[in-house]
Parts: structure tokens; sequence; C-alpha cells
RNA sequence: GAACGCGUAGCUCAGUUGGUUAGAGCAUUCGGUUUACAUCCGAAGGGUCGGGGGUUCGAGUCCCUCCGCGUUCACCA
């Protein structure tokens, strides 16, 4: 053995040997219950981020030691398409070569950003090898699987045949330069300061910060409370500039403190004024078109962007004299999540969920404790979320995604939803010309349903087996986008929940525990850090010091010590096997415990019991950092430097005991510091090349 | 405006149902050329647990209040 541990020696040799034995793959085994984990599958086109080697270790870390219980473990990988992401970096790159994506039919554009994820999926999936995840690759899936695809649109065609499904007239949140529609969550909001504009509307002045949508005014509203302006329901307002007129109504949603307490119903072109204008039954007119220009106005203004039509209607305003005054407000407007561009609120035909009766199952379901949230405050978050959810917008404008599986009629204009195949006949008029809608799905109606998808499409026998699954470990910034969701389609699709517990986990964040981000400078590349110090030591700096549910600091300083500590795990093996017991020679099986002759002895194998119940209990509660930190100060201080120190004097005498400390300590390791440990072990306790840490067995506790 | 957190050693964080002298890693200081490891060993210093009040035999832990910080949500036109 080398003085110091070379990660770089072993690790790939190591990682081959696991796949290669069928370590990862369960053994199917009905009389046990089984450990399932569905890991939450990374953008197949992007490398692995730290925050995510964070997750990749904590779920590697509870796979590995609840196979080595024995329990069939199953650690499900799979990569995600990624939507809007993925289709928003393609678009970049080919912004790049001059280019856009409305140069090309939408069957070409899908293949090019097909070819250009799958140049690029394996990148991801080696990143997780190079950092020791023991997922089973021959279960490996990808969002866009065909067989996947099919789950999905079974799962629509049965919402859809149950009525959840909708495709309303509904106010959506339009990103122009993206070209697609967002749902509620998909939209920051930012606060800014603009322009407020006093305007004579006749009766009544109206304050607002977008004079170019008053094409689109419907009716003017006040509180039917508001002592001051009450009187003006019934009354007639009038738009200036096309001086048409409209009628003044009540209704509570209007703020009588804001502005003069009067407020133009623009349902066409905001939430409120829809959510008022769908109340009153009112029409609804659109000014704006999606790619963010006047349209459907007098002259003048079409075809400009609304920044510039705003200007020219304020200053035709202030020509015919109806210009009140002008102020400067802060407030608050909603800014596209991908590349922080205004929202556009726009009016369109869209595919909807129903959720309330799906959120109503899964808080049942979470009250009743068959989600079980490892954290309160997670419980708490993600009540609050089911109780606030709105209809779910499942249309996307964009191609890179699972096409939406709805035909309408050219004749009739019937929609047709069908669980995959298109229809041959308009089943209204038996027209045999329909077109598919152009949109896909969101992501995360797909990713919604990944628990069960990637389990029916598996193996014969998964879905019965393993679901529902024991945990799921997302970081807890996509419990609303994702975990909500699963629970709510899982719920719906199967009956029963998709996992039994939630584990959600932090972020990582720099030393100073600052968050990481790409303009703050502090980026940290996962797999150039396990290439310089090893994945034992960025795993275990990884889950070190802070509990999994809250954010983490990562300093270099951090993943040196746990470097050092492999190599304390190295050389504590130098020592004691250059003098191998005869036993160990001869006949290396499973070590029993020996007996004590001194009080060092005793101590060390009491110790060694007390570490062993300590760490088993606080994998048992996820307390990862909590074992993690046992392990260390048991196998550094107790058993390296007390007792290792005290056999110097008398080492043959006690041999069996430090062979089978250490051996026991290996398997307490291993989860956490997979590699060293099995080289240690391979070339030490195994008895032939078959006998591997990874599928030995768990010490017990006693 | 609301929800959810956080405030413990110089730094980053643990402290599970309230129970001895409040812990870890890193950093600091001092001392070690011990043939497993200098990626090491031994020792030391360092905290009025954000402030105040309360419950209790007993509070870092429970309650109230104030101060400071963070994250997320939200229809202020």
């Amino acid at each position: 053995m080398d003085k110091v541990y070379d990660h770089k020696k072993y690790e790939a040799d190591i990682y081959k040997a696991w796949e290669t034995s069928g370590a990862f793959t369960p053994k199917v085994d009905k009389k046990q219950k089984p450990f399932c984990l569905i890991m939450s599958p990374p953008n197949a086109n992007d490398p692995l981020h730290i925050g995510y080697a964070r997750e990749m270790s904590t779920q590697d870390i509870l796979v590995r030691y609840h196979r080595m219980r024995g329990e069939p473990t199953l650690w499900l990988p799979g990569a995600d398409h990624a939507g809007i992401e993925t289709q928003y970096v393609f678009e970049k790159r080919l912004k790049e070569k001059g280019k856009s994506r409305f140069d090309y039919d939408r069957e070409t554009l899908y293949q090019m950003i097909w070819d250009y994820v799958a140049q690029n999926k394996h990148i991801m999936e080696n990143q997780l090898r190079q950092l020791g995840a023991s997922c089973d690759w021959t279960r490996n899936k990808f969002t866009l699987d065909p067989d996947i695809v099919k789950v999905v649109y079974q799962t629509f065609k049965k919402l859809y045949d149950e009525g959840f499904v909708y495709r309303g007239e509904r106010i959506v949140n339009y990103c122009p330069r993206c070209g697609t529609s967002f749902s509620e969550l998909e939209v920051d909001h930012v606060e800014r300061e603009d322009e407020i504009y006093y305007l004579d509307y006749g009766v009544v002045t109206i304050a607002t910060t977008r004079p170019e949508t008053i094409f689109a005014d419907v009716a003017v509203a006040v509180n039917p409370k508001d002592s001051k302006n009450k009187r003006l329901i019934g009354k007639k307002a009038i738009i200036p500039l096309i001086n048409r007129e409209i009628e003044i109504i009540g209704d509570s949603l209007v703020d009588p403190k804001f502005g003069t307490g009067a407020l133009k119903i623009t349902p066409g072109h905001d939430p409120v004024d829809f959510e008022i204008g769908q109340k009153h039954k009112l029409p609804i007119i659109s000014v704006v078109d999606e790619n963010g220009k006047l349209t459907n106005t007098p002259q003048q203004y079409t075809g400009l962007s609304t920044a510039v039509a705003r200007e020219k209607v304020v200053n035709d305003i202030e020509d015919t004299g109806k210009l009140v005054k002008v102020e400067k407000i802060k407030h608050v407007v909603g800014v596209c999540y991908r590349d922080k561009g205004l929202i556009e609120p726009i009016v369109s035909k869209q595919w909807f969920i129903k959720v309330e009766a799906l959120a109503k199952k899964a808080l049942t379901a979470i009250k009743n404790k068959n989600v079980r949230f490892e954290a309160i405050k997670f419980e708490k978050i993600a009540t609050h979320w089911l109780k606030n959810l709105k209809d779910w917008n499942i249309s996307r404008q964009i191609v890179w995604g699972i096409r939406i599986p709805a035909w309408r009629c050219d004749k009739c204009l019937e929609w047709t939803v069908s669980g995959g195949a298109p229809p041959a006949e308009c089943p209204m008029c038996g027209n045999k010309k329909l077109t598919q809608d152009a949109d896909t799905f969101d992501t995360w109606f797909s990713s919604g349903q990944w628990p069960f998808a990637t389990l029916k499409t598996n193996k014969p026998g998964d879905f019965d087996y393993f679901y529902p699954t024991a945990i799921i470990n997302p970081a807890y910034d996509i419990l609303p986008f994702w975990v909500i969701r699963m629970i709510m389609l899982g719920l719906f699709a199967t009956n029963k929940v998709p996992f039994e517990t939630v584990l959600l986990h932090g972020l990582v964040r720099d030393k100073h525990g600052v968050k990481i981000s790409k303009s703050k400078g502090n980026v940290i590349n996962p797999i150039e850090v396990a290439k310089k110090y090893g994945a034992d030591a960025l795993r275990v700096a990884l889950i070190w010091g802070s509990l999994v549910e809250n954010d983490s600091s990562l300093s270099e300083e951090n993943i040196k010590g746990q470097r050092n500590f492999a190599n304390k795990i190295w050389n504590i093996s130098r020592f004691v096997l250059m003098n191998k017991s005869e036993t160990l020679s001869t006949k290396p099986k499973i070590l029993k415990r020996p007996r004590a002759k001194t009080e060092e002895d005793k101590k060390i194998l009491e110790g060694l019991k007390k570490a062993t119940t300590k760490i088993t209990n606080a994998l048992e509660k996820y307390r990862l950092n909590e074992a993690a930190e046992k392990l260390y100060d048991f196998i550094w201080n107790d058993f390296a430097n007390k007792y290792l120190e005290s056999t110097k004097t008398r080492r043959n005498e006690a041999q069996p005991i430090l062979e089978y400390v250490l051996a026991t300590s290996l398997k307490l390791a291993h989860p956490f510091m997979p590699f060293v440990t099995e080289v240690i072990w391979s070339t030490s306790f195994a008895r032939d090349t078959k006998d591997l840490l990874i599928t030995s067995n768990w010490p017990e506790k006693h």
C-alpha cells in the first residue's frame, strides 16, 4: 500500500467493479419491504452543478446504507429534457450562429435539439458515476422516452375524461421573447419605479401605469364601499382618444386608497381585471399581441411595441388635454424567470388543469401522514401552496417537450383528446382532417408523473413492488413545482401517494454562506473538486456540518479535511494490515467479535458498539451530518489516536481486535466514502473478487 | 402586506421530546523529526447561546415581546 491514498488510481476501476457486479440492481424479494428512491432527474443537457452533487451524496449515502441493511434497494436514475430551459439554451446557440427558431420547421427544430441533448446527456451520467452514484443504470429513463410519453398521454386523457382538463380562454403570463406562456410559478416579481398616469375619463379620473392598454378597457370599477366613489356606479366613463363609453361598476377587489380609487378594467391585459371581467361577464379586448406589439388599435399605434406606444399614447392624450398628471410609482412587475424581461399578460386559449380537487386530496394525504415531510417547516409550506393554487396552465408554446395529444377538427373546430395516436376522424362530425395542437406540456406536468411513470415503464412488476417509493429528496426550491405536483398527479393516476417520506435538502453556499452564482464568481465545479481531492472527500464535505434540510456552506478547507480523513482511514488500514493475523491471511471470512484482553480493548470494542448505534440511528433519522461526525470522531480519535497507539507495544495480541474494528469501521464508513473503503476491503478482507463492501452486511447495533 | 425560517466560539454550523462543567470542523497559540499517516501527534485559549420579560426545581431548548437578517409568496391598477 502506498504511503498516501491516491484516489486517482482506484476510483474508476472500483466504480466499474460495482457496476459490472450487478450490485446496483436490486434482487426483488416479495417477502421484504424494498427501499426505493427515484432520482430527481437532472437536466440531460447540463453538467452537474454543486447543488446536485450534494443531492447525489445524500441519496447515495442513504441508498448504500439501506442496501447494506439487506433491503432490496432501488435507486432509479433518469434525465430530464427540461423543456423551456433547454430550448432557451439552444436558441441562444442558434442566435450566435445568426439563426433563430423561426428559420426551421417544427420537426427540424425538434430533431436539432434532440441531437444536441443526446450529445450531452452522457456527460451528466458519467459525472454521476465519477461521484460514485450507485444507481441502477439498467433502469435508466429519460423524460422523452416513448413509453414515458405514453404514460403522460394516458394521464392527460384520464384527467380530460374525468373533467379535470379544460381548454380555456384565460389570461396567461406570456413572455414575448421566449415566445411562450408560463404558469404563475414561473413568473418572478421585481420592484421597479415607473410612471403612473392620471387620465381624465369624463366623470372620473383613472390612474394607470399602462396607458397603452386603454383601447382594451371595457369598464371602470370602484369599490362599492368607497364613500367617495360609490355614487359613480352605473354612470358612464369615456376612454380618452377613442371616446368610447364604458360603464362604471362596483367591485370589492378595488382598493379605494390606491390612485383615485377608480380602476380601469382591461380584462385582456391584467390578471385582476380579467377576474373582475369574468365576474361581471364583461367582454375581452386584446390590444397586445404575442410579440409584445399593439394590435387592434387606432392605426397610428398598431404594430408599435408597448413601450413606444405608451409614449405616443401619453403624448396624444396630453394634446387632447386629458392628461391630468404624472407621478412616479414604485411597484412590482412580473418578469420572466428565464430572461428577466417583462411578462405580458395576454388572453389566449390554453389547456388548464382544475387543481382544487386534486389539491384537496393531496392535503388529506399530507394531513393523514400518508406522505410525511421530514421537516415540519416544509409541510407547512407545501400545505400553504396546496391551499392557494390556481388552475394550472399546462400549455407551452415551445417545441422541445411532449406535444399535447389534442386534435382539432378543421371543420367543426371541436377538440379530441387521445391517449396518443391521432384520431382517425372527428367524433363530432366525422371529418377526417384534424390538426394537432402545436403546444407542448409544461415540463412539470410530465415530471409530476415521474415516480409512477418510471416504475410502470421499467421491468415487469417494478411498479407493484416499489411503489409507493420510500422517499423523495429534491432541493427545497422545487417543492411547489415538483413535489406537490407529484403528490397530486400520483394520487390521481394511481390512487396512492408516490412516496412515503419527503426529505427536502438545502442549497450549497460558499464558505461565507453566500449563495453560489456565476455573477458572484463563486461557482464550485464538483467534478474538478472530485478530481483534485477525491470523490469521497467531496461527498462527505457536502453533507458535513449542517442538516440535510438546511443550506450548507462548502469550503475548500472542509474538502481538504475530508481528503485527510480518507487518507487517515487508508493509513490505519496500512498499519493494521502490514501485520496480518493468521486468520485473516488464511481464512479471511467475516470476522467474529474478538475477546478483550485489556482495558483498552474493552474500551475500543465498547466505543465501536456505541458508534455503530449512533451512526445507525442518525442514518435512520436522515441526520447525515451527525452520522458523519460520529464516524469521523470514532475512527480518528478513538480508533487511531487512542487505541491504535496503545497497541504498538502489544501488536500480536491486539491484532484480531485491530482487524475487527477496522473491518467494522470500513462498513460504517462505506456509504460516506465508498471508494477508499472498497479499495481497502478488496485488498484485505475480501474473500474473493466477488466479495464487495457495497453488498456486505451493515454492522449490527446490539 | 403575508407565509416560512434564522440569530450559539474568529468563520461555517450541530445541539432530537427542557436535565451534569454548551459541542464539531476550520482558524488561532504553544509544544513535538513517536518507522501507519506532517494529508500527522500532543496541549491550550476562545461563547453573558441577539436584547428584555415569563413558565419551571431547572431554559440554548417552551411562551410573550422587541431588535437584526434571510427566503418565498402576494391583484396595488
